[in-house]
DNA sequence: AACATATTGGAAAACGTTACCCACCTCACA
DNA sequence: TGTGAGGTGGGTAACGTTTTCCAATATGTT
């Protein structure tokens, strides 16, 4: 019986207003901390709000100024390296009034457009984009139409800001790693890009070239082995499963995620494989996941939560000052040794 | 520089209806499939919208109409269970002018009813809350302010639809699974709850009573063993640390979901137990990870596909018919038995 | 042919806020 | 005693939709 009574009528400006004895435009200005109201008026509104229990609507807000609404957009819920950055812009829009509100944006680059179009539509504030797929050309429309951050994408943007991690020397790090263990046989799984732009921009597609490049600088050229998949689960199993196929096969495997090393090790658990008995892994990302005890995982740490943090205080600086110069930000990745990764005289 | 070519008014309903040579009532009824439009009408302003690239703002529609935005939100981005969830929502949204909009509600009550709240203000047409901690006085307050599906929470409510698993039988089928291995000393991590409501409506308290009473039905009340901590792997790992600490130790451990699970794998490496040959274990929720094949984890699967594609219907329709009658929807979970549970004669 | 009933299209008034501008007051200073 | 500046407060017009009418025309019914 939802009847209840009376859909009951929202308390607007209007009413504060009244029951304040002010004009509107009085409690207006004390919502939004503006200049030209005293004191006294300052105390009077608010009080009044509060007898009222009044709650600006955003949809009218919106109409006119802001909306503070920060929308965050993410290809993925399951890598759980995002909930480490979406820790960081909770942690970093604390005590603001600014509200995030988040949407997942698939993979596919239409259904990422979507996404995007819907929060513009939606008059939010300001949008961080993590890890977004599009072209550079829809990111820069979608920054001339509000303030954007895009995290974990390379090179210059005219429109807006930047948050990424170095993925070209967290690769390295890797391969120094594994080549120090005496690996020579290191193989790589990434995320497959063609796209031209992308290969220049994406995390993933850098991180590839990092792995080259550092194999090169160890005289392993001749080593370098890359599969082509995906950063899933499905992706390194995939991946791994070919890897495995080889002859003689990989002594060490540099999975480009976190999740993607998950992946490895289902398929090591089928073949019946140990690690780091018959193979060293590692990952990216250094996710929850990879503190796993039972795992163990050495990976890449990118410091999700500063990045997180990070991309909100630039949005939130140029919400204010949309004119200010374009910001990239490049963070210091660092590696985090731990069980999966053995010398190579331990492997067989 | 972002300088840039002059902020670019956005296009407007009033825009399409001059284009259209048509009035904006005549564009806003082919927006929303109103009745009063024929046909031609329909082409016309279609085609209109399209050359003008036009999207509707959603905060002016959402001070007369609707917003067309679904609000979800959930306490945890870490649990992988919520990310099945929240794919059976984008599932049956699909199709639909509904757009989902998410946010973490943490797991303190003050900080979920801000944004409960934040959701209100912005409009939203309808929320899905999952597993929310707040009392059933504030979840009343907000179905009344907007129609709600509140997704893993027993008991009758008046004014919001219900969907949840069955959460007492899902925890008889482990004991069943457990007991029928042989298994005695069997113990359960819970999630603490003191509150009295809460104890009759959240999923962690109801699994824990349905394995209070599977123990006694089976004879082994004398073994019922409980540790209180969290649902998480913080809970996990501690809960186990103290079980483990007991003389004699259990034989086997219900953690009351995988997330839990996972701390205690982690407090079980640490002490050097192998699972299930010193150990049984038993999660709940069959999330990815449980499916994880190096873990490869006996768990409860409770659909948390179907559970949101469940709710999203409920809602939808709730926003159609504001009116009828509250539903009640429980589905049945299934046990899923992996490799970390054996027979007790395997155990030393 | 007269009348009722659908169908189609539009004019105008909300909706709740903020931005812009103006009026008033007080105080300091010439 | 003017005059200008700074501090306060408010009136009013947007903002872009949807909703609620109402009028005009087409269709069907006696």
């Amino acid at each position: 019986m939802p009847r209840g009574s009376a859909p009951a009528r929202r308390v607007t400006i209007v009413d504060v207003a009244r029951h304040a004895g002010v004009s509107t435009t009085a409690v207006s200005k004390v919502l939004r901390n503006a200049y030209g109201a005293s004191p006294d008026m300052r105390i009077k509104v608010r009080s009044a709000i509060e007898e009222l229990g009044y709650r600006p609507s955003a949809a009218a807000r919106g109409m006119r100024g802001q909306t503070y609404t920060i929308g965050v957009t993410l290809p993925d819920f399951r890598n759980p390296f995002f909930a480490d950055i979406l820790d960081g812009v909770t942690a970093a829009l604390d005590g603001t009034d600014y509200v995030q509100m988040l949407a997942r944006c698939c993979n596919d680059e239409v259904a990422e457009a979507r996404v995007h179009d819907a929060m513009i539509d939606r008059s939010m504030d300001g949008l961080i984009l993590i890890a977004p797929t599009g072209s550079r050309k829809h990111l820069e429309r979608i920054a001339r139409a509000v303030p954007t951050v895009v995290v974990g994408r390379h090179g210059e943007a005219t429109g807006y800001d930047t948050v990424a991690d170095d993925d070209f020397t967290g690769a390295e790090l890797v391969v120094e790693h594994l080549a120090a263990l005496g690996h020579q046989r290191i193989a790589h799984i990434e995320h497959l890009e063609t796209n031209p732009v992308r290969l220049r921009e994406m995390p993933n597609a850098i991180r590839s070239a990092g792995y080259r490049h550092a194999m090169q600088a160890h005289d392993l050229g001749t080593f370098i082995d890359i599969e082509s998949t995906s950063y899933s689960r499905e992706g390194g199993y995939l991946g791994a499963r070919r890897l495995l196929a080889r002859d003689p096969r990989p002594t060490a495997i540099f999975a480009g995620a976190d999740i993607v090393a998950m992946g490895v090790l289902d398929a090591l658990t089928e073949a019946g494989l140990s690690v780091p008995g018959d193979i060293s892994l590692a990952g990216y990302d250094n996710t929850m996941f990879a503190a796993f005890a039972p795992i163990s995982l050495t990976t890449v740490d990118q410091a999700g939560h500063h990045i997180g943090s990070e991309a909100t205080r630039l949005l939130l600086d140029r919400i204010a000052h949309r004119d200010r110069p374009t910001a990239q930000v490049k963070l210091s990745p660092a590696l985090v040794t731990r069980r999966t990764t053995a010398p190579i005289d331990a492997t067989v």
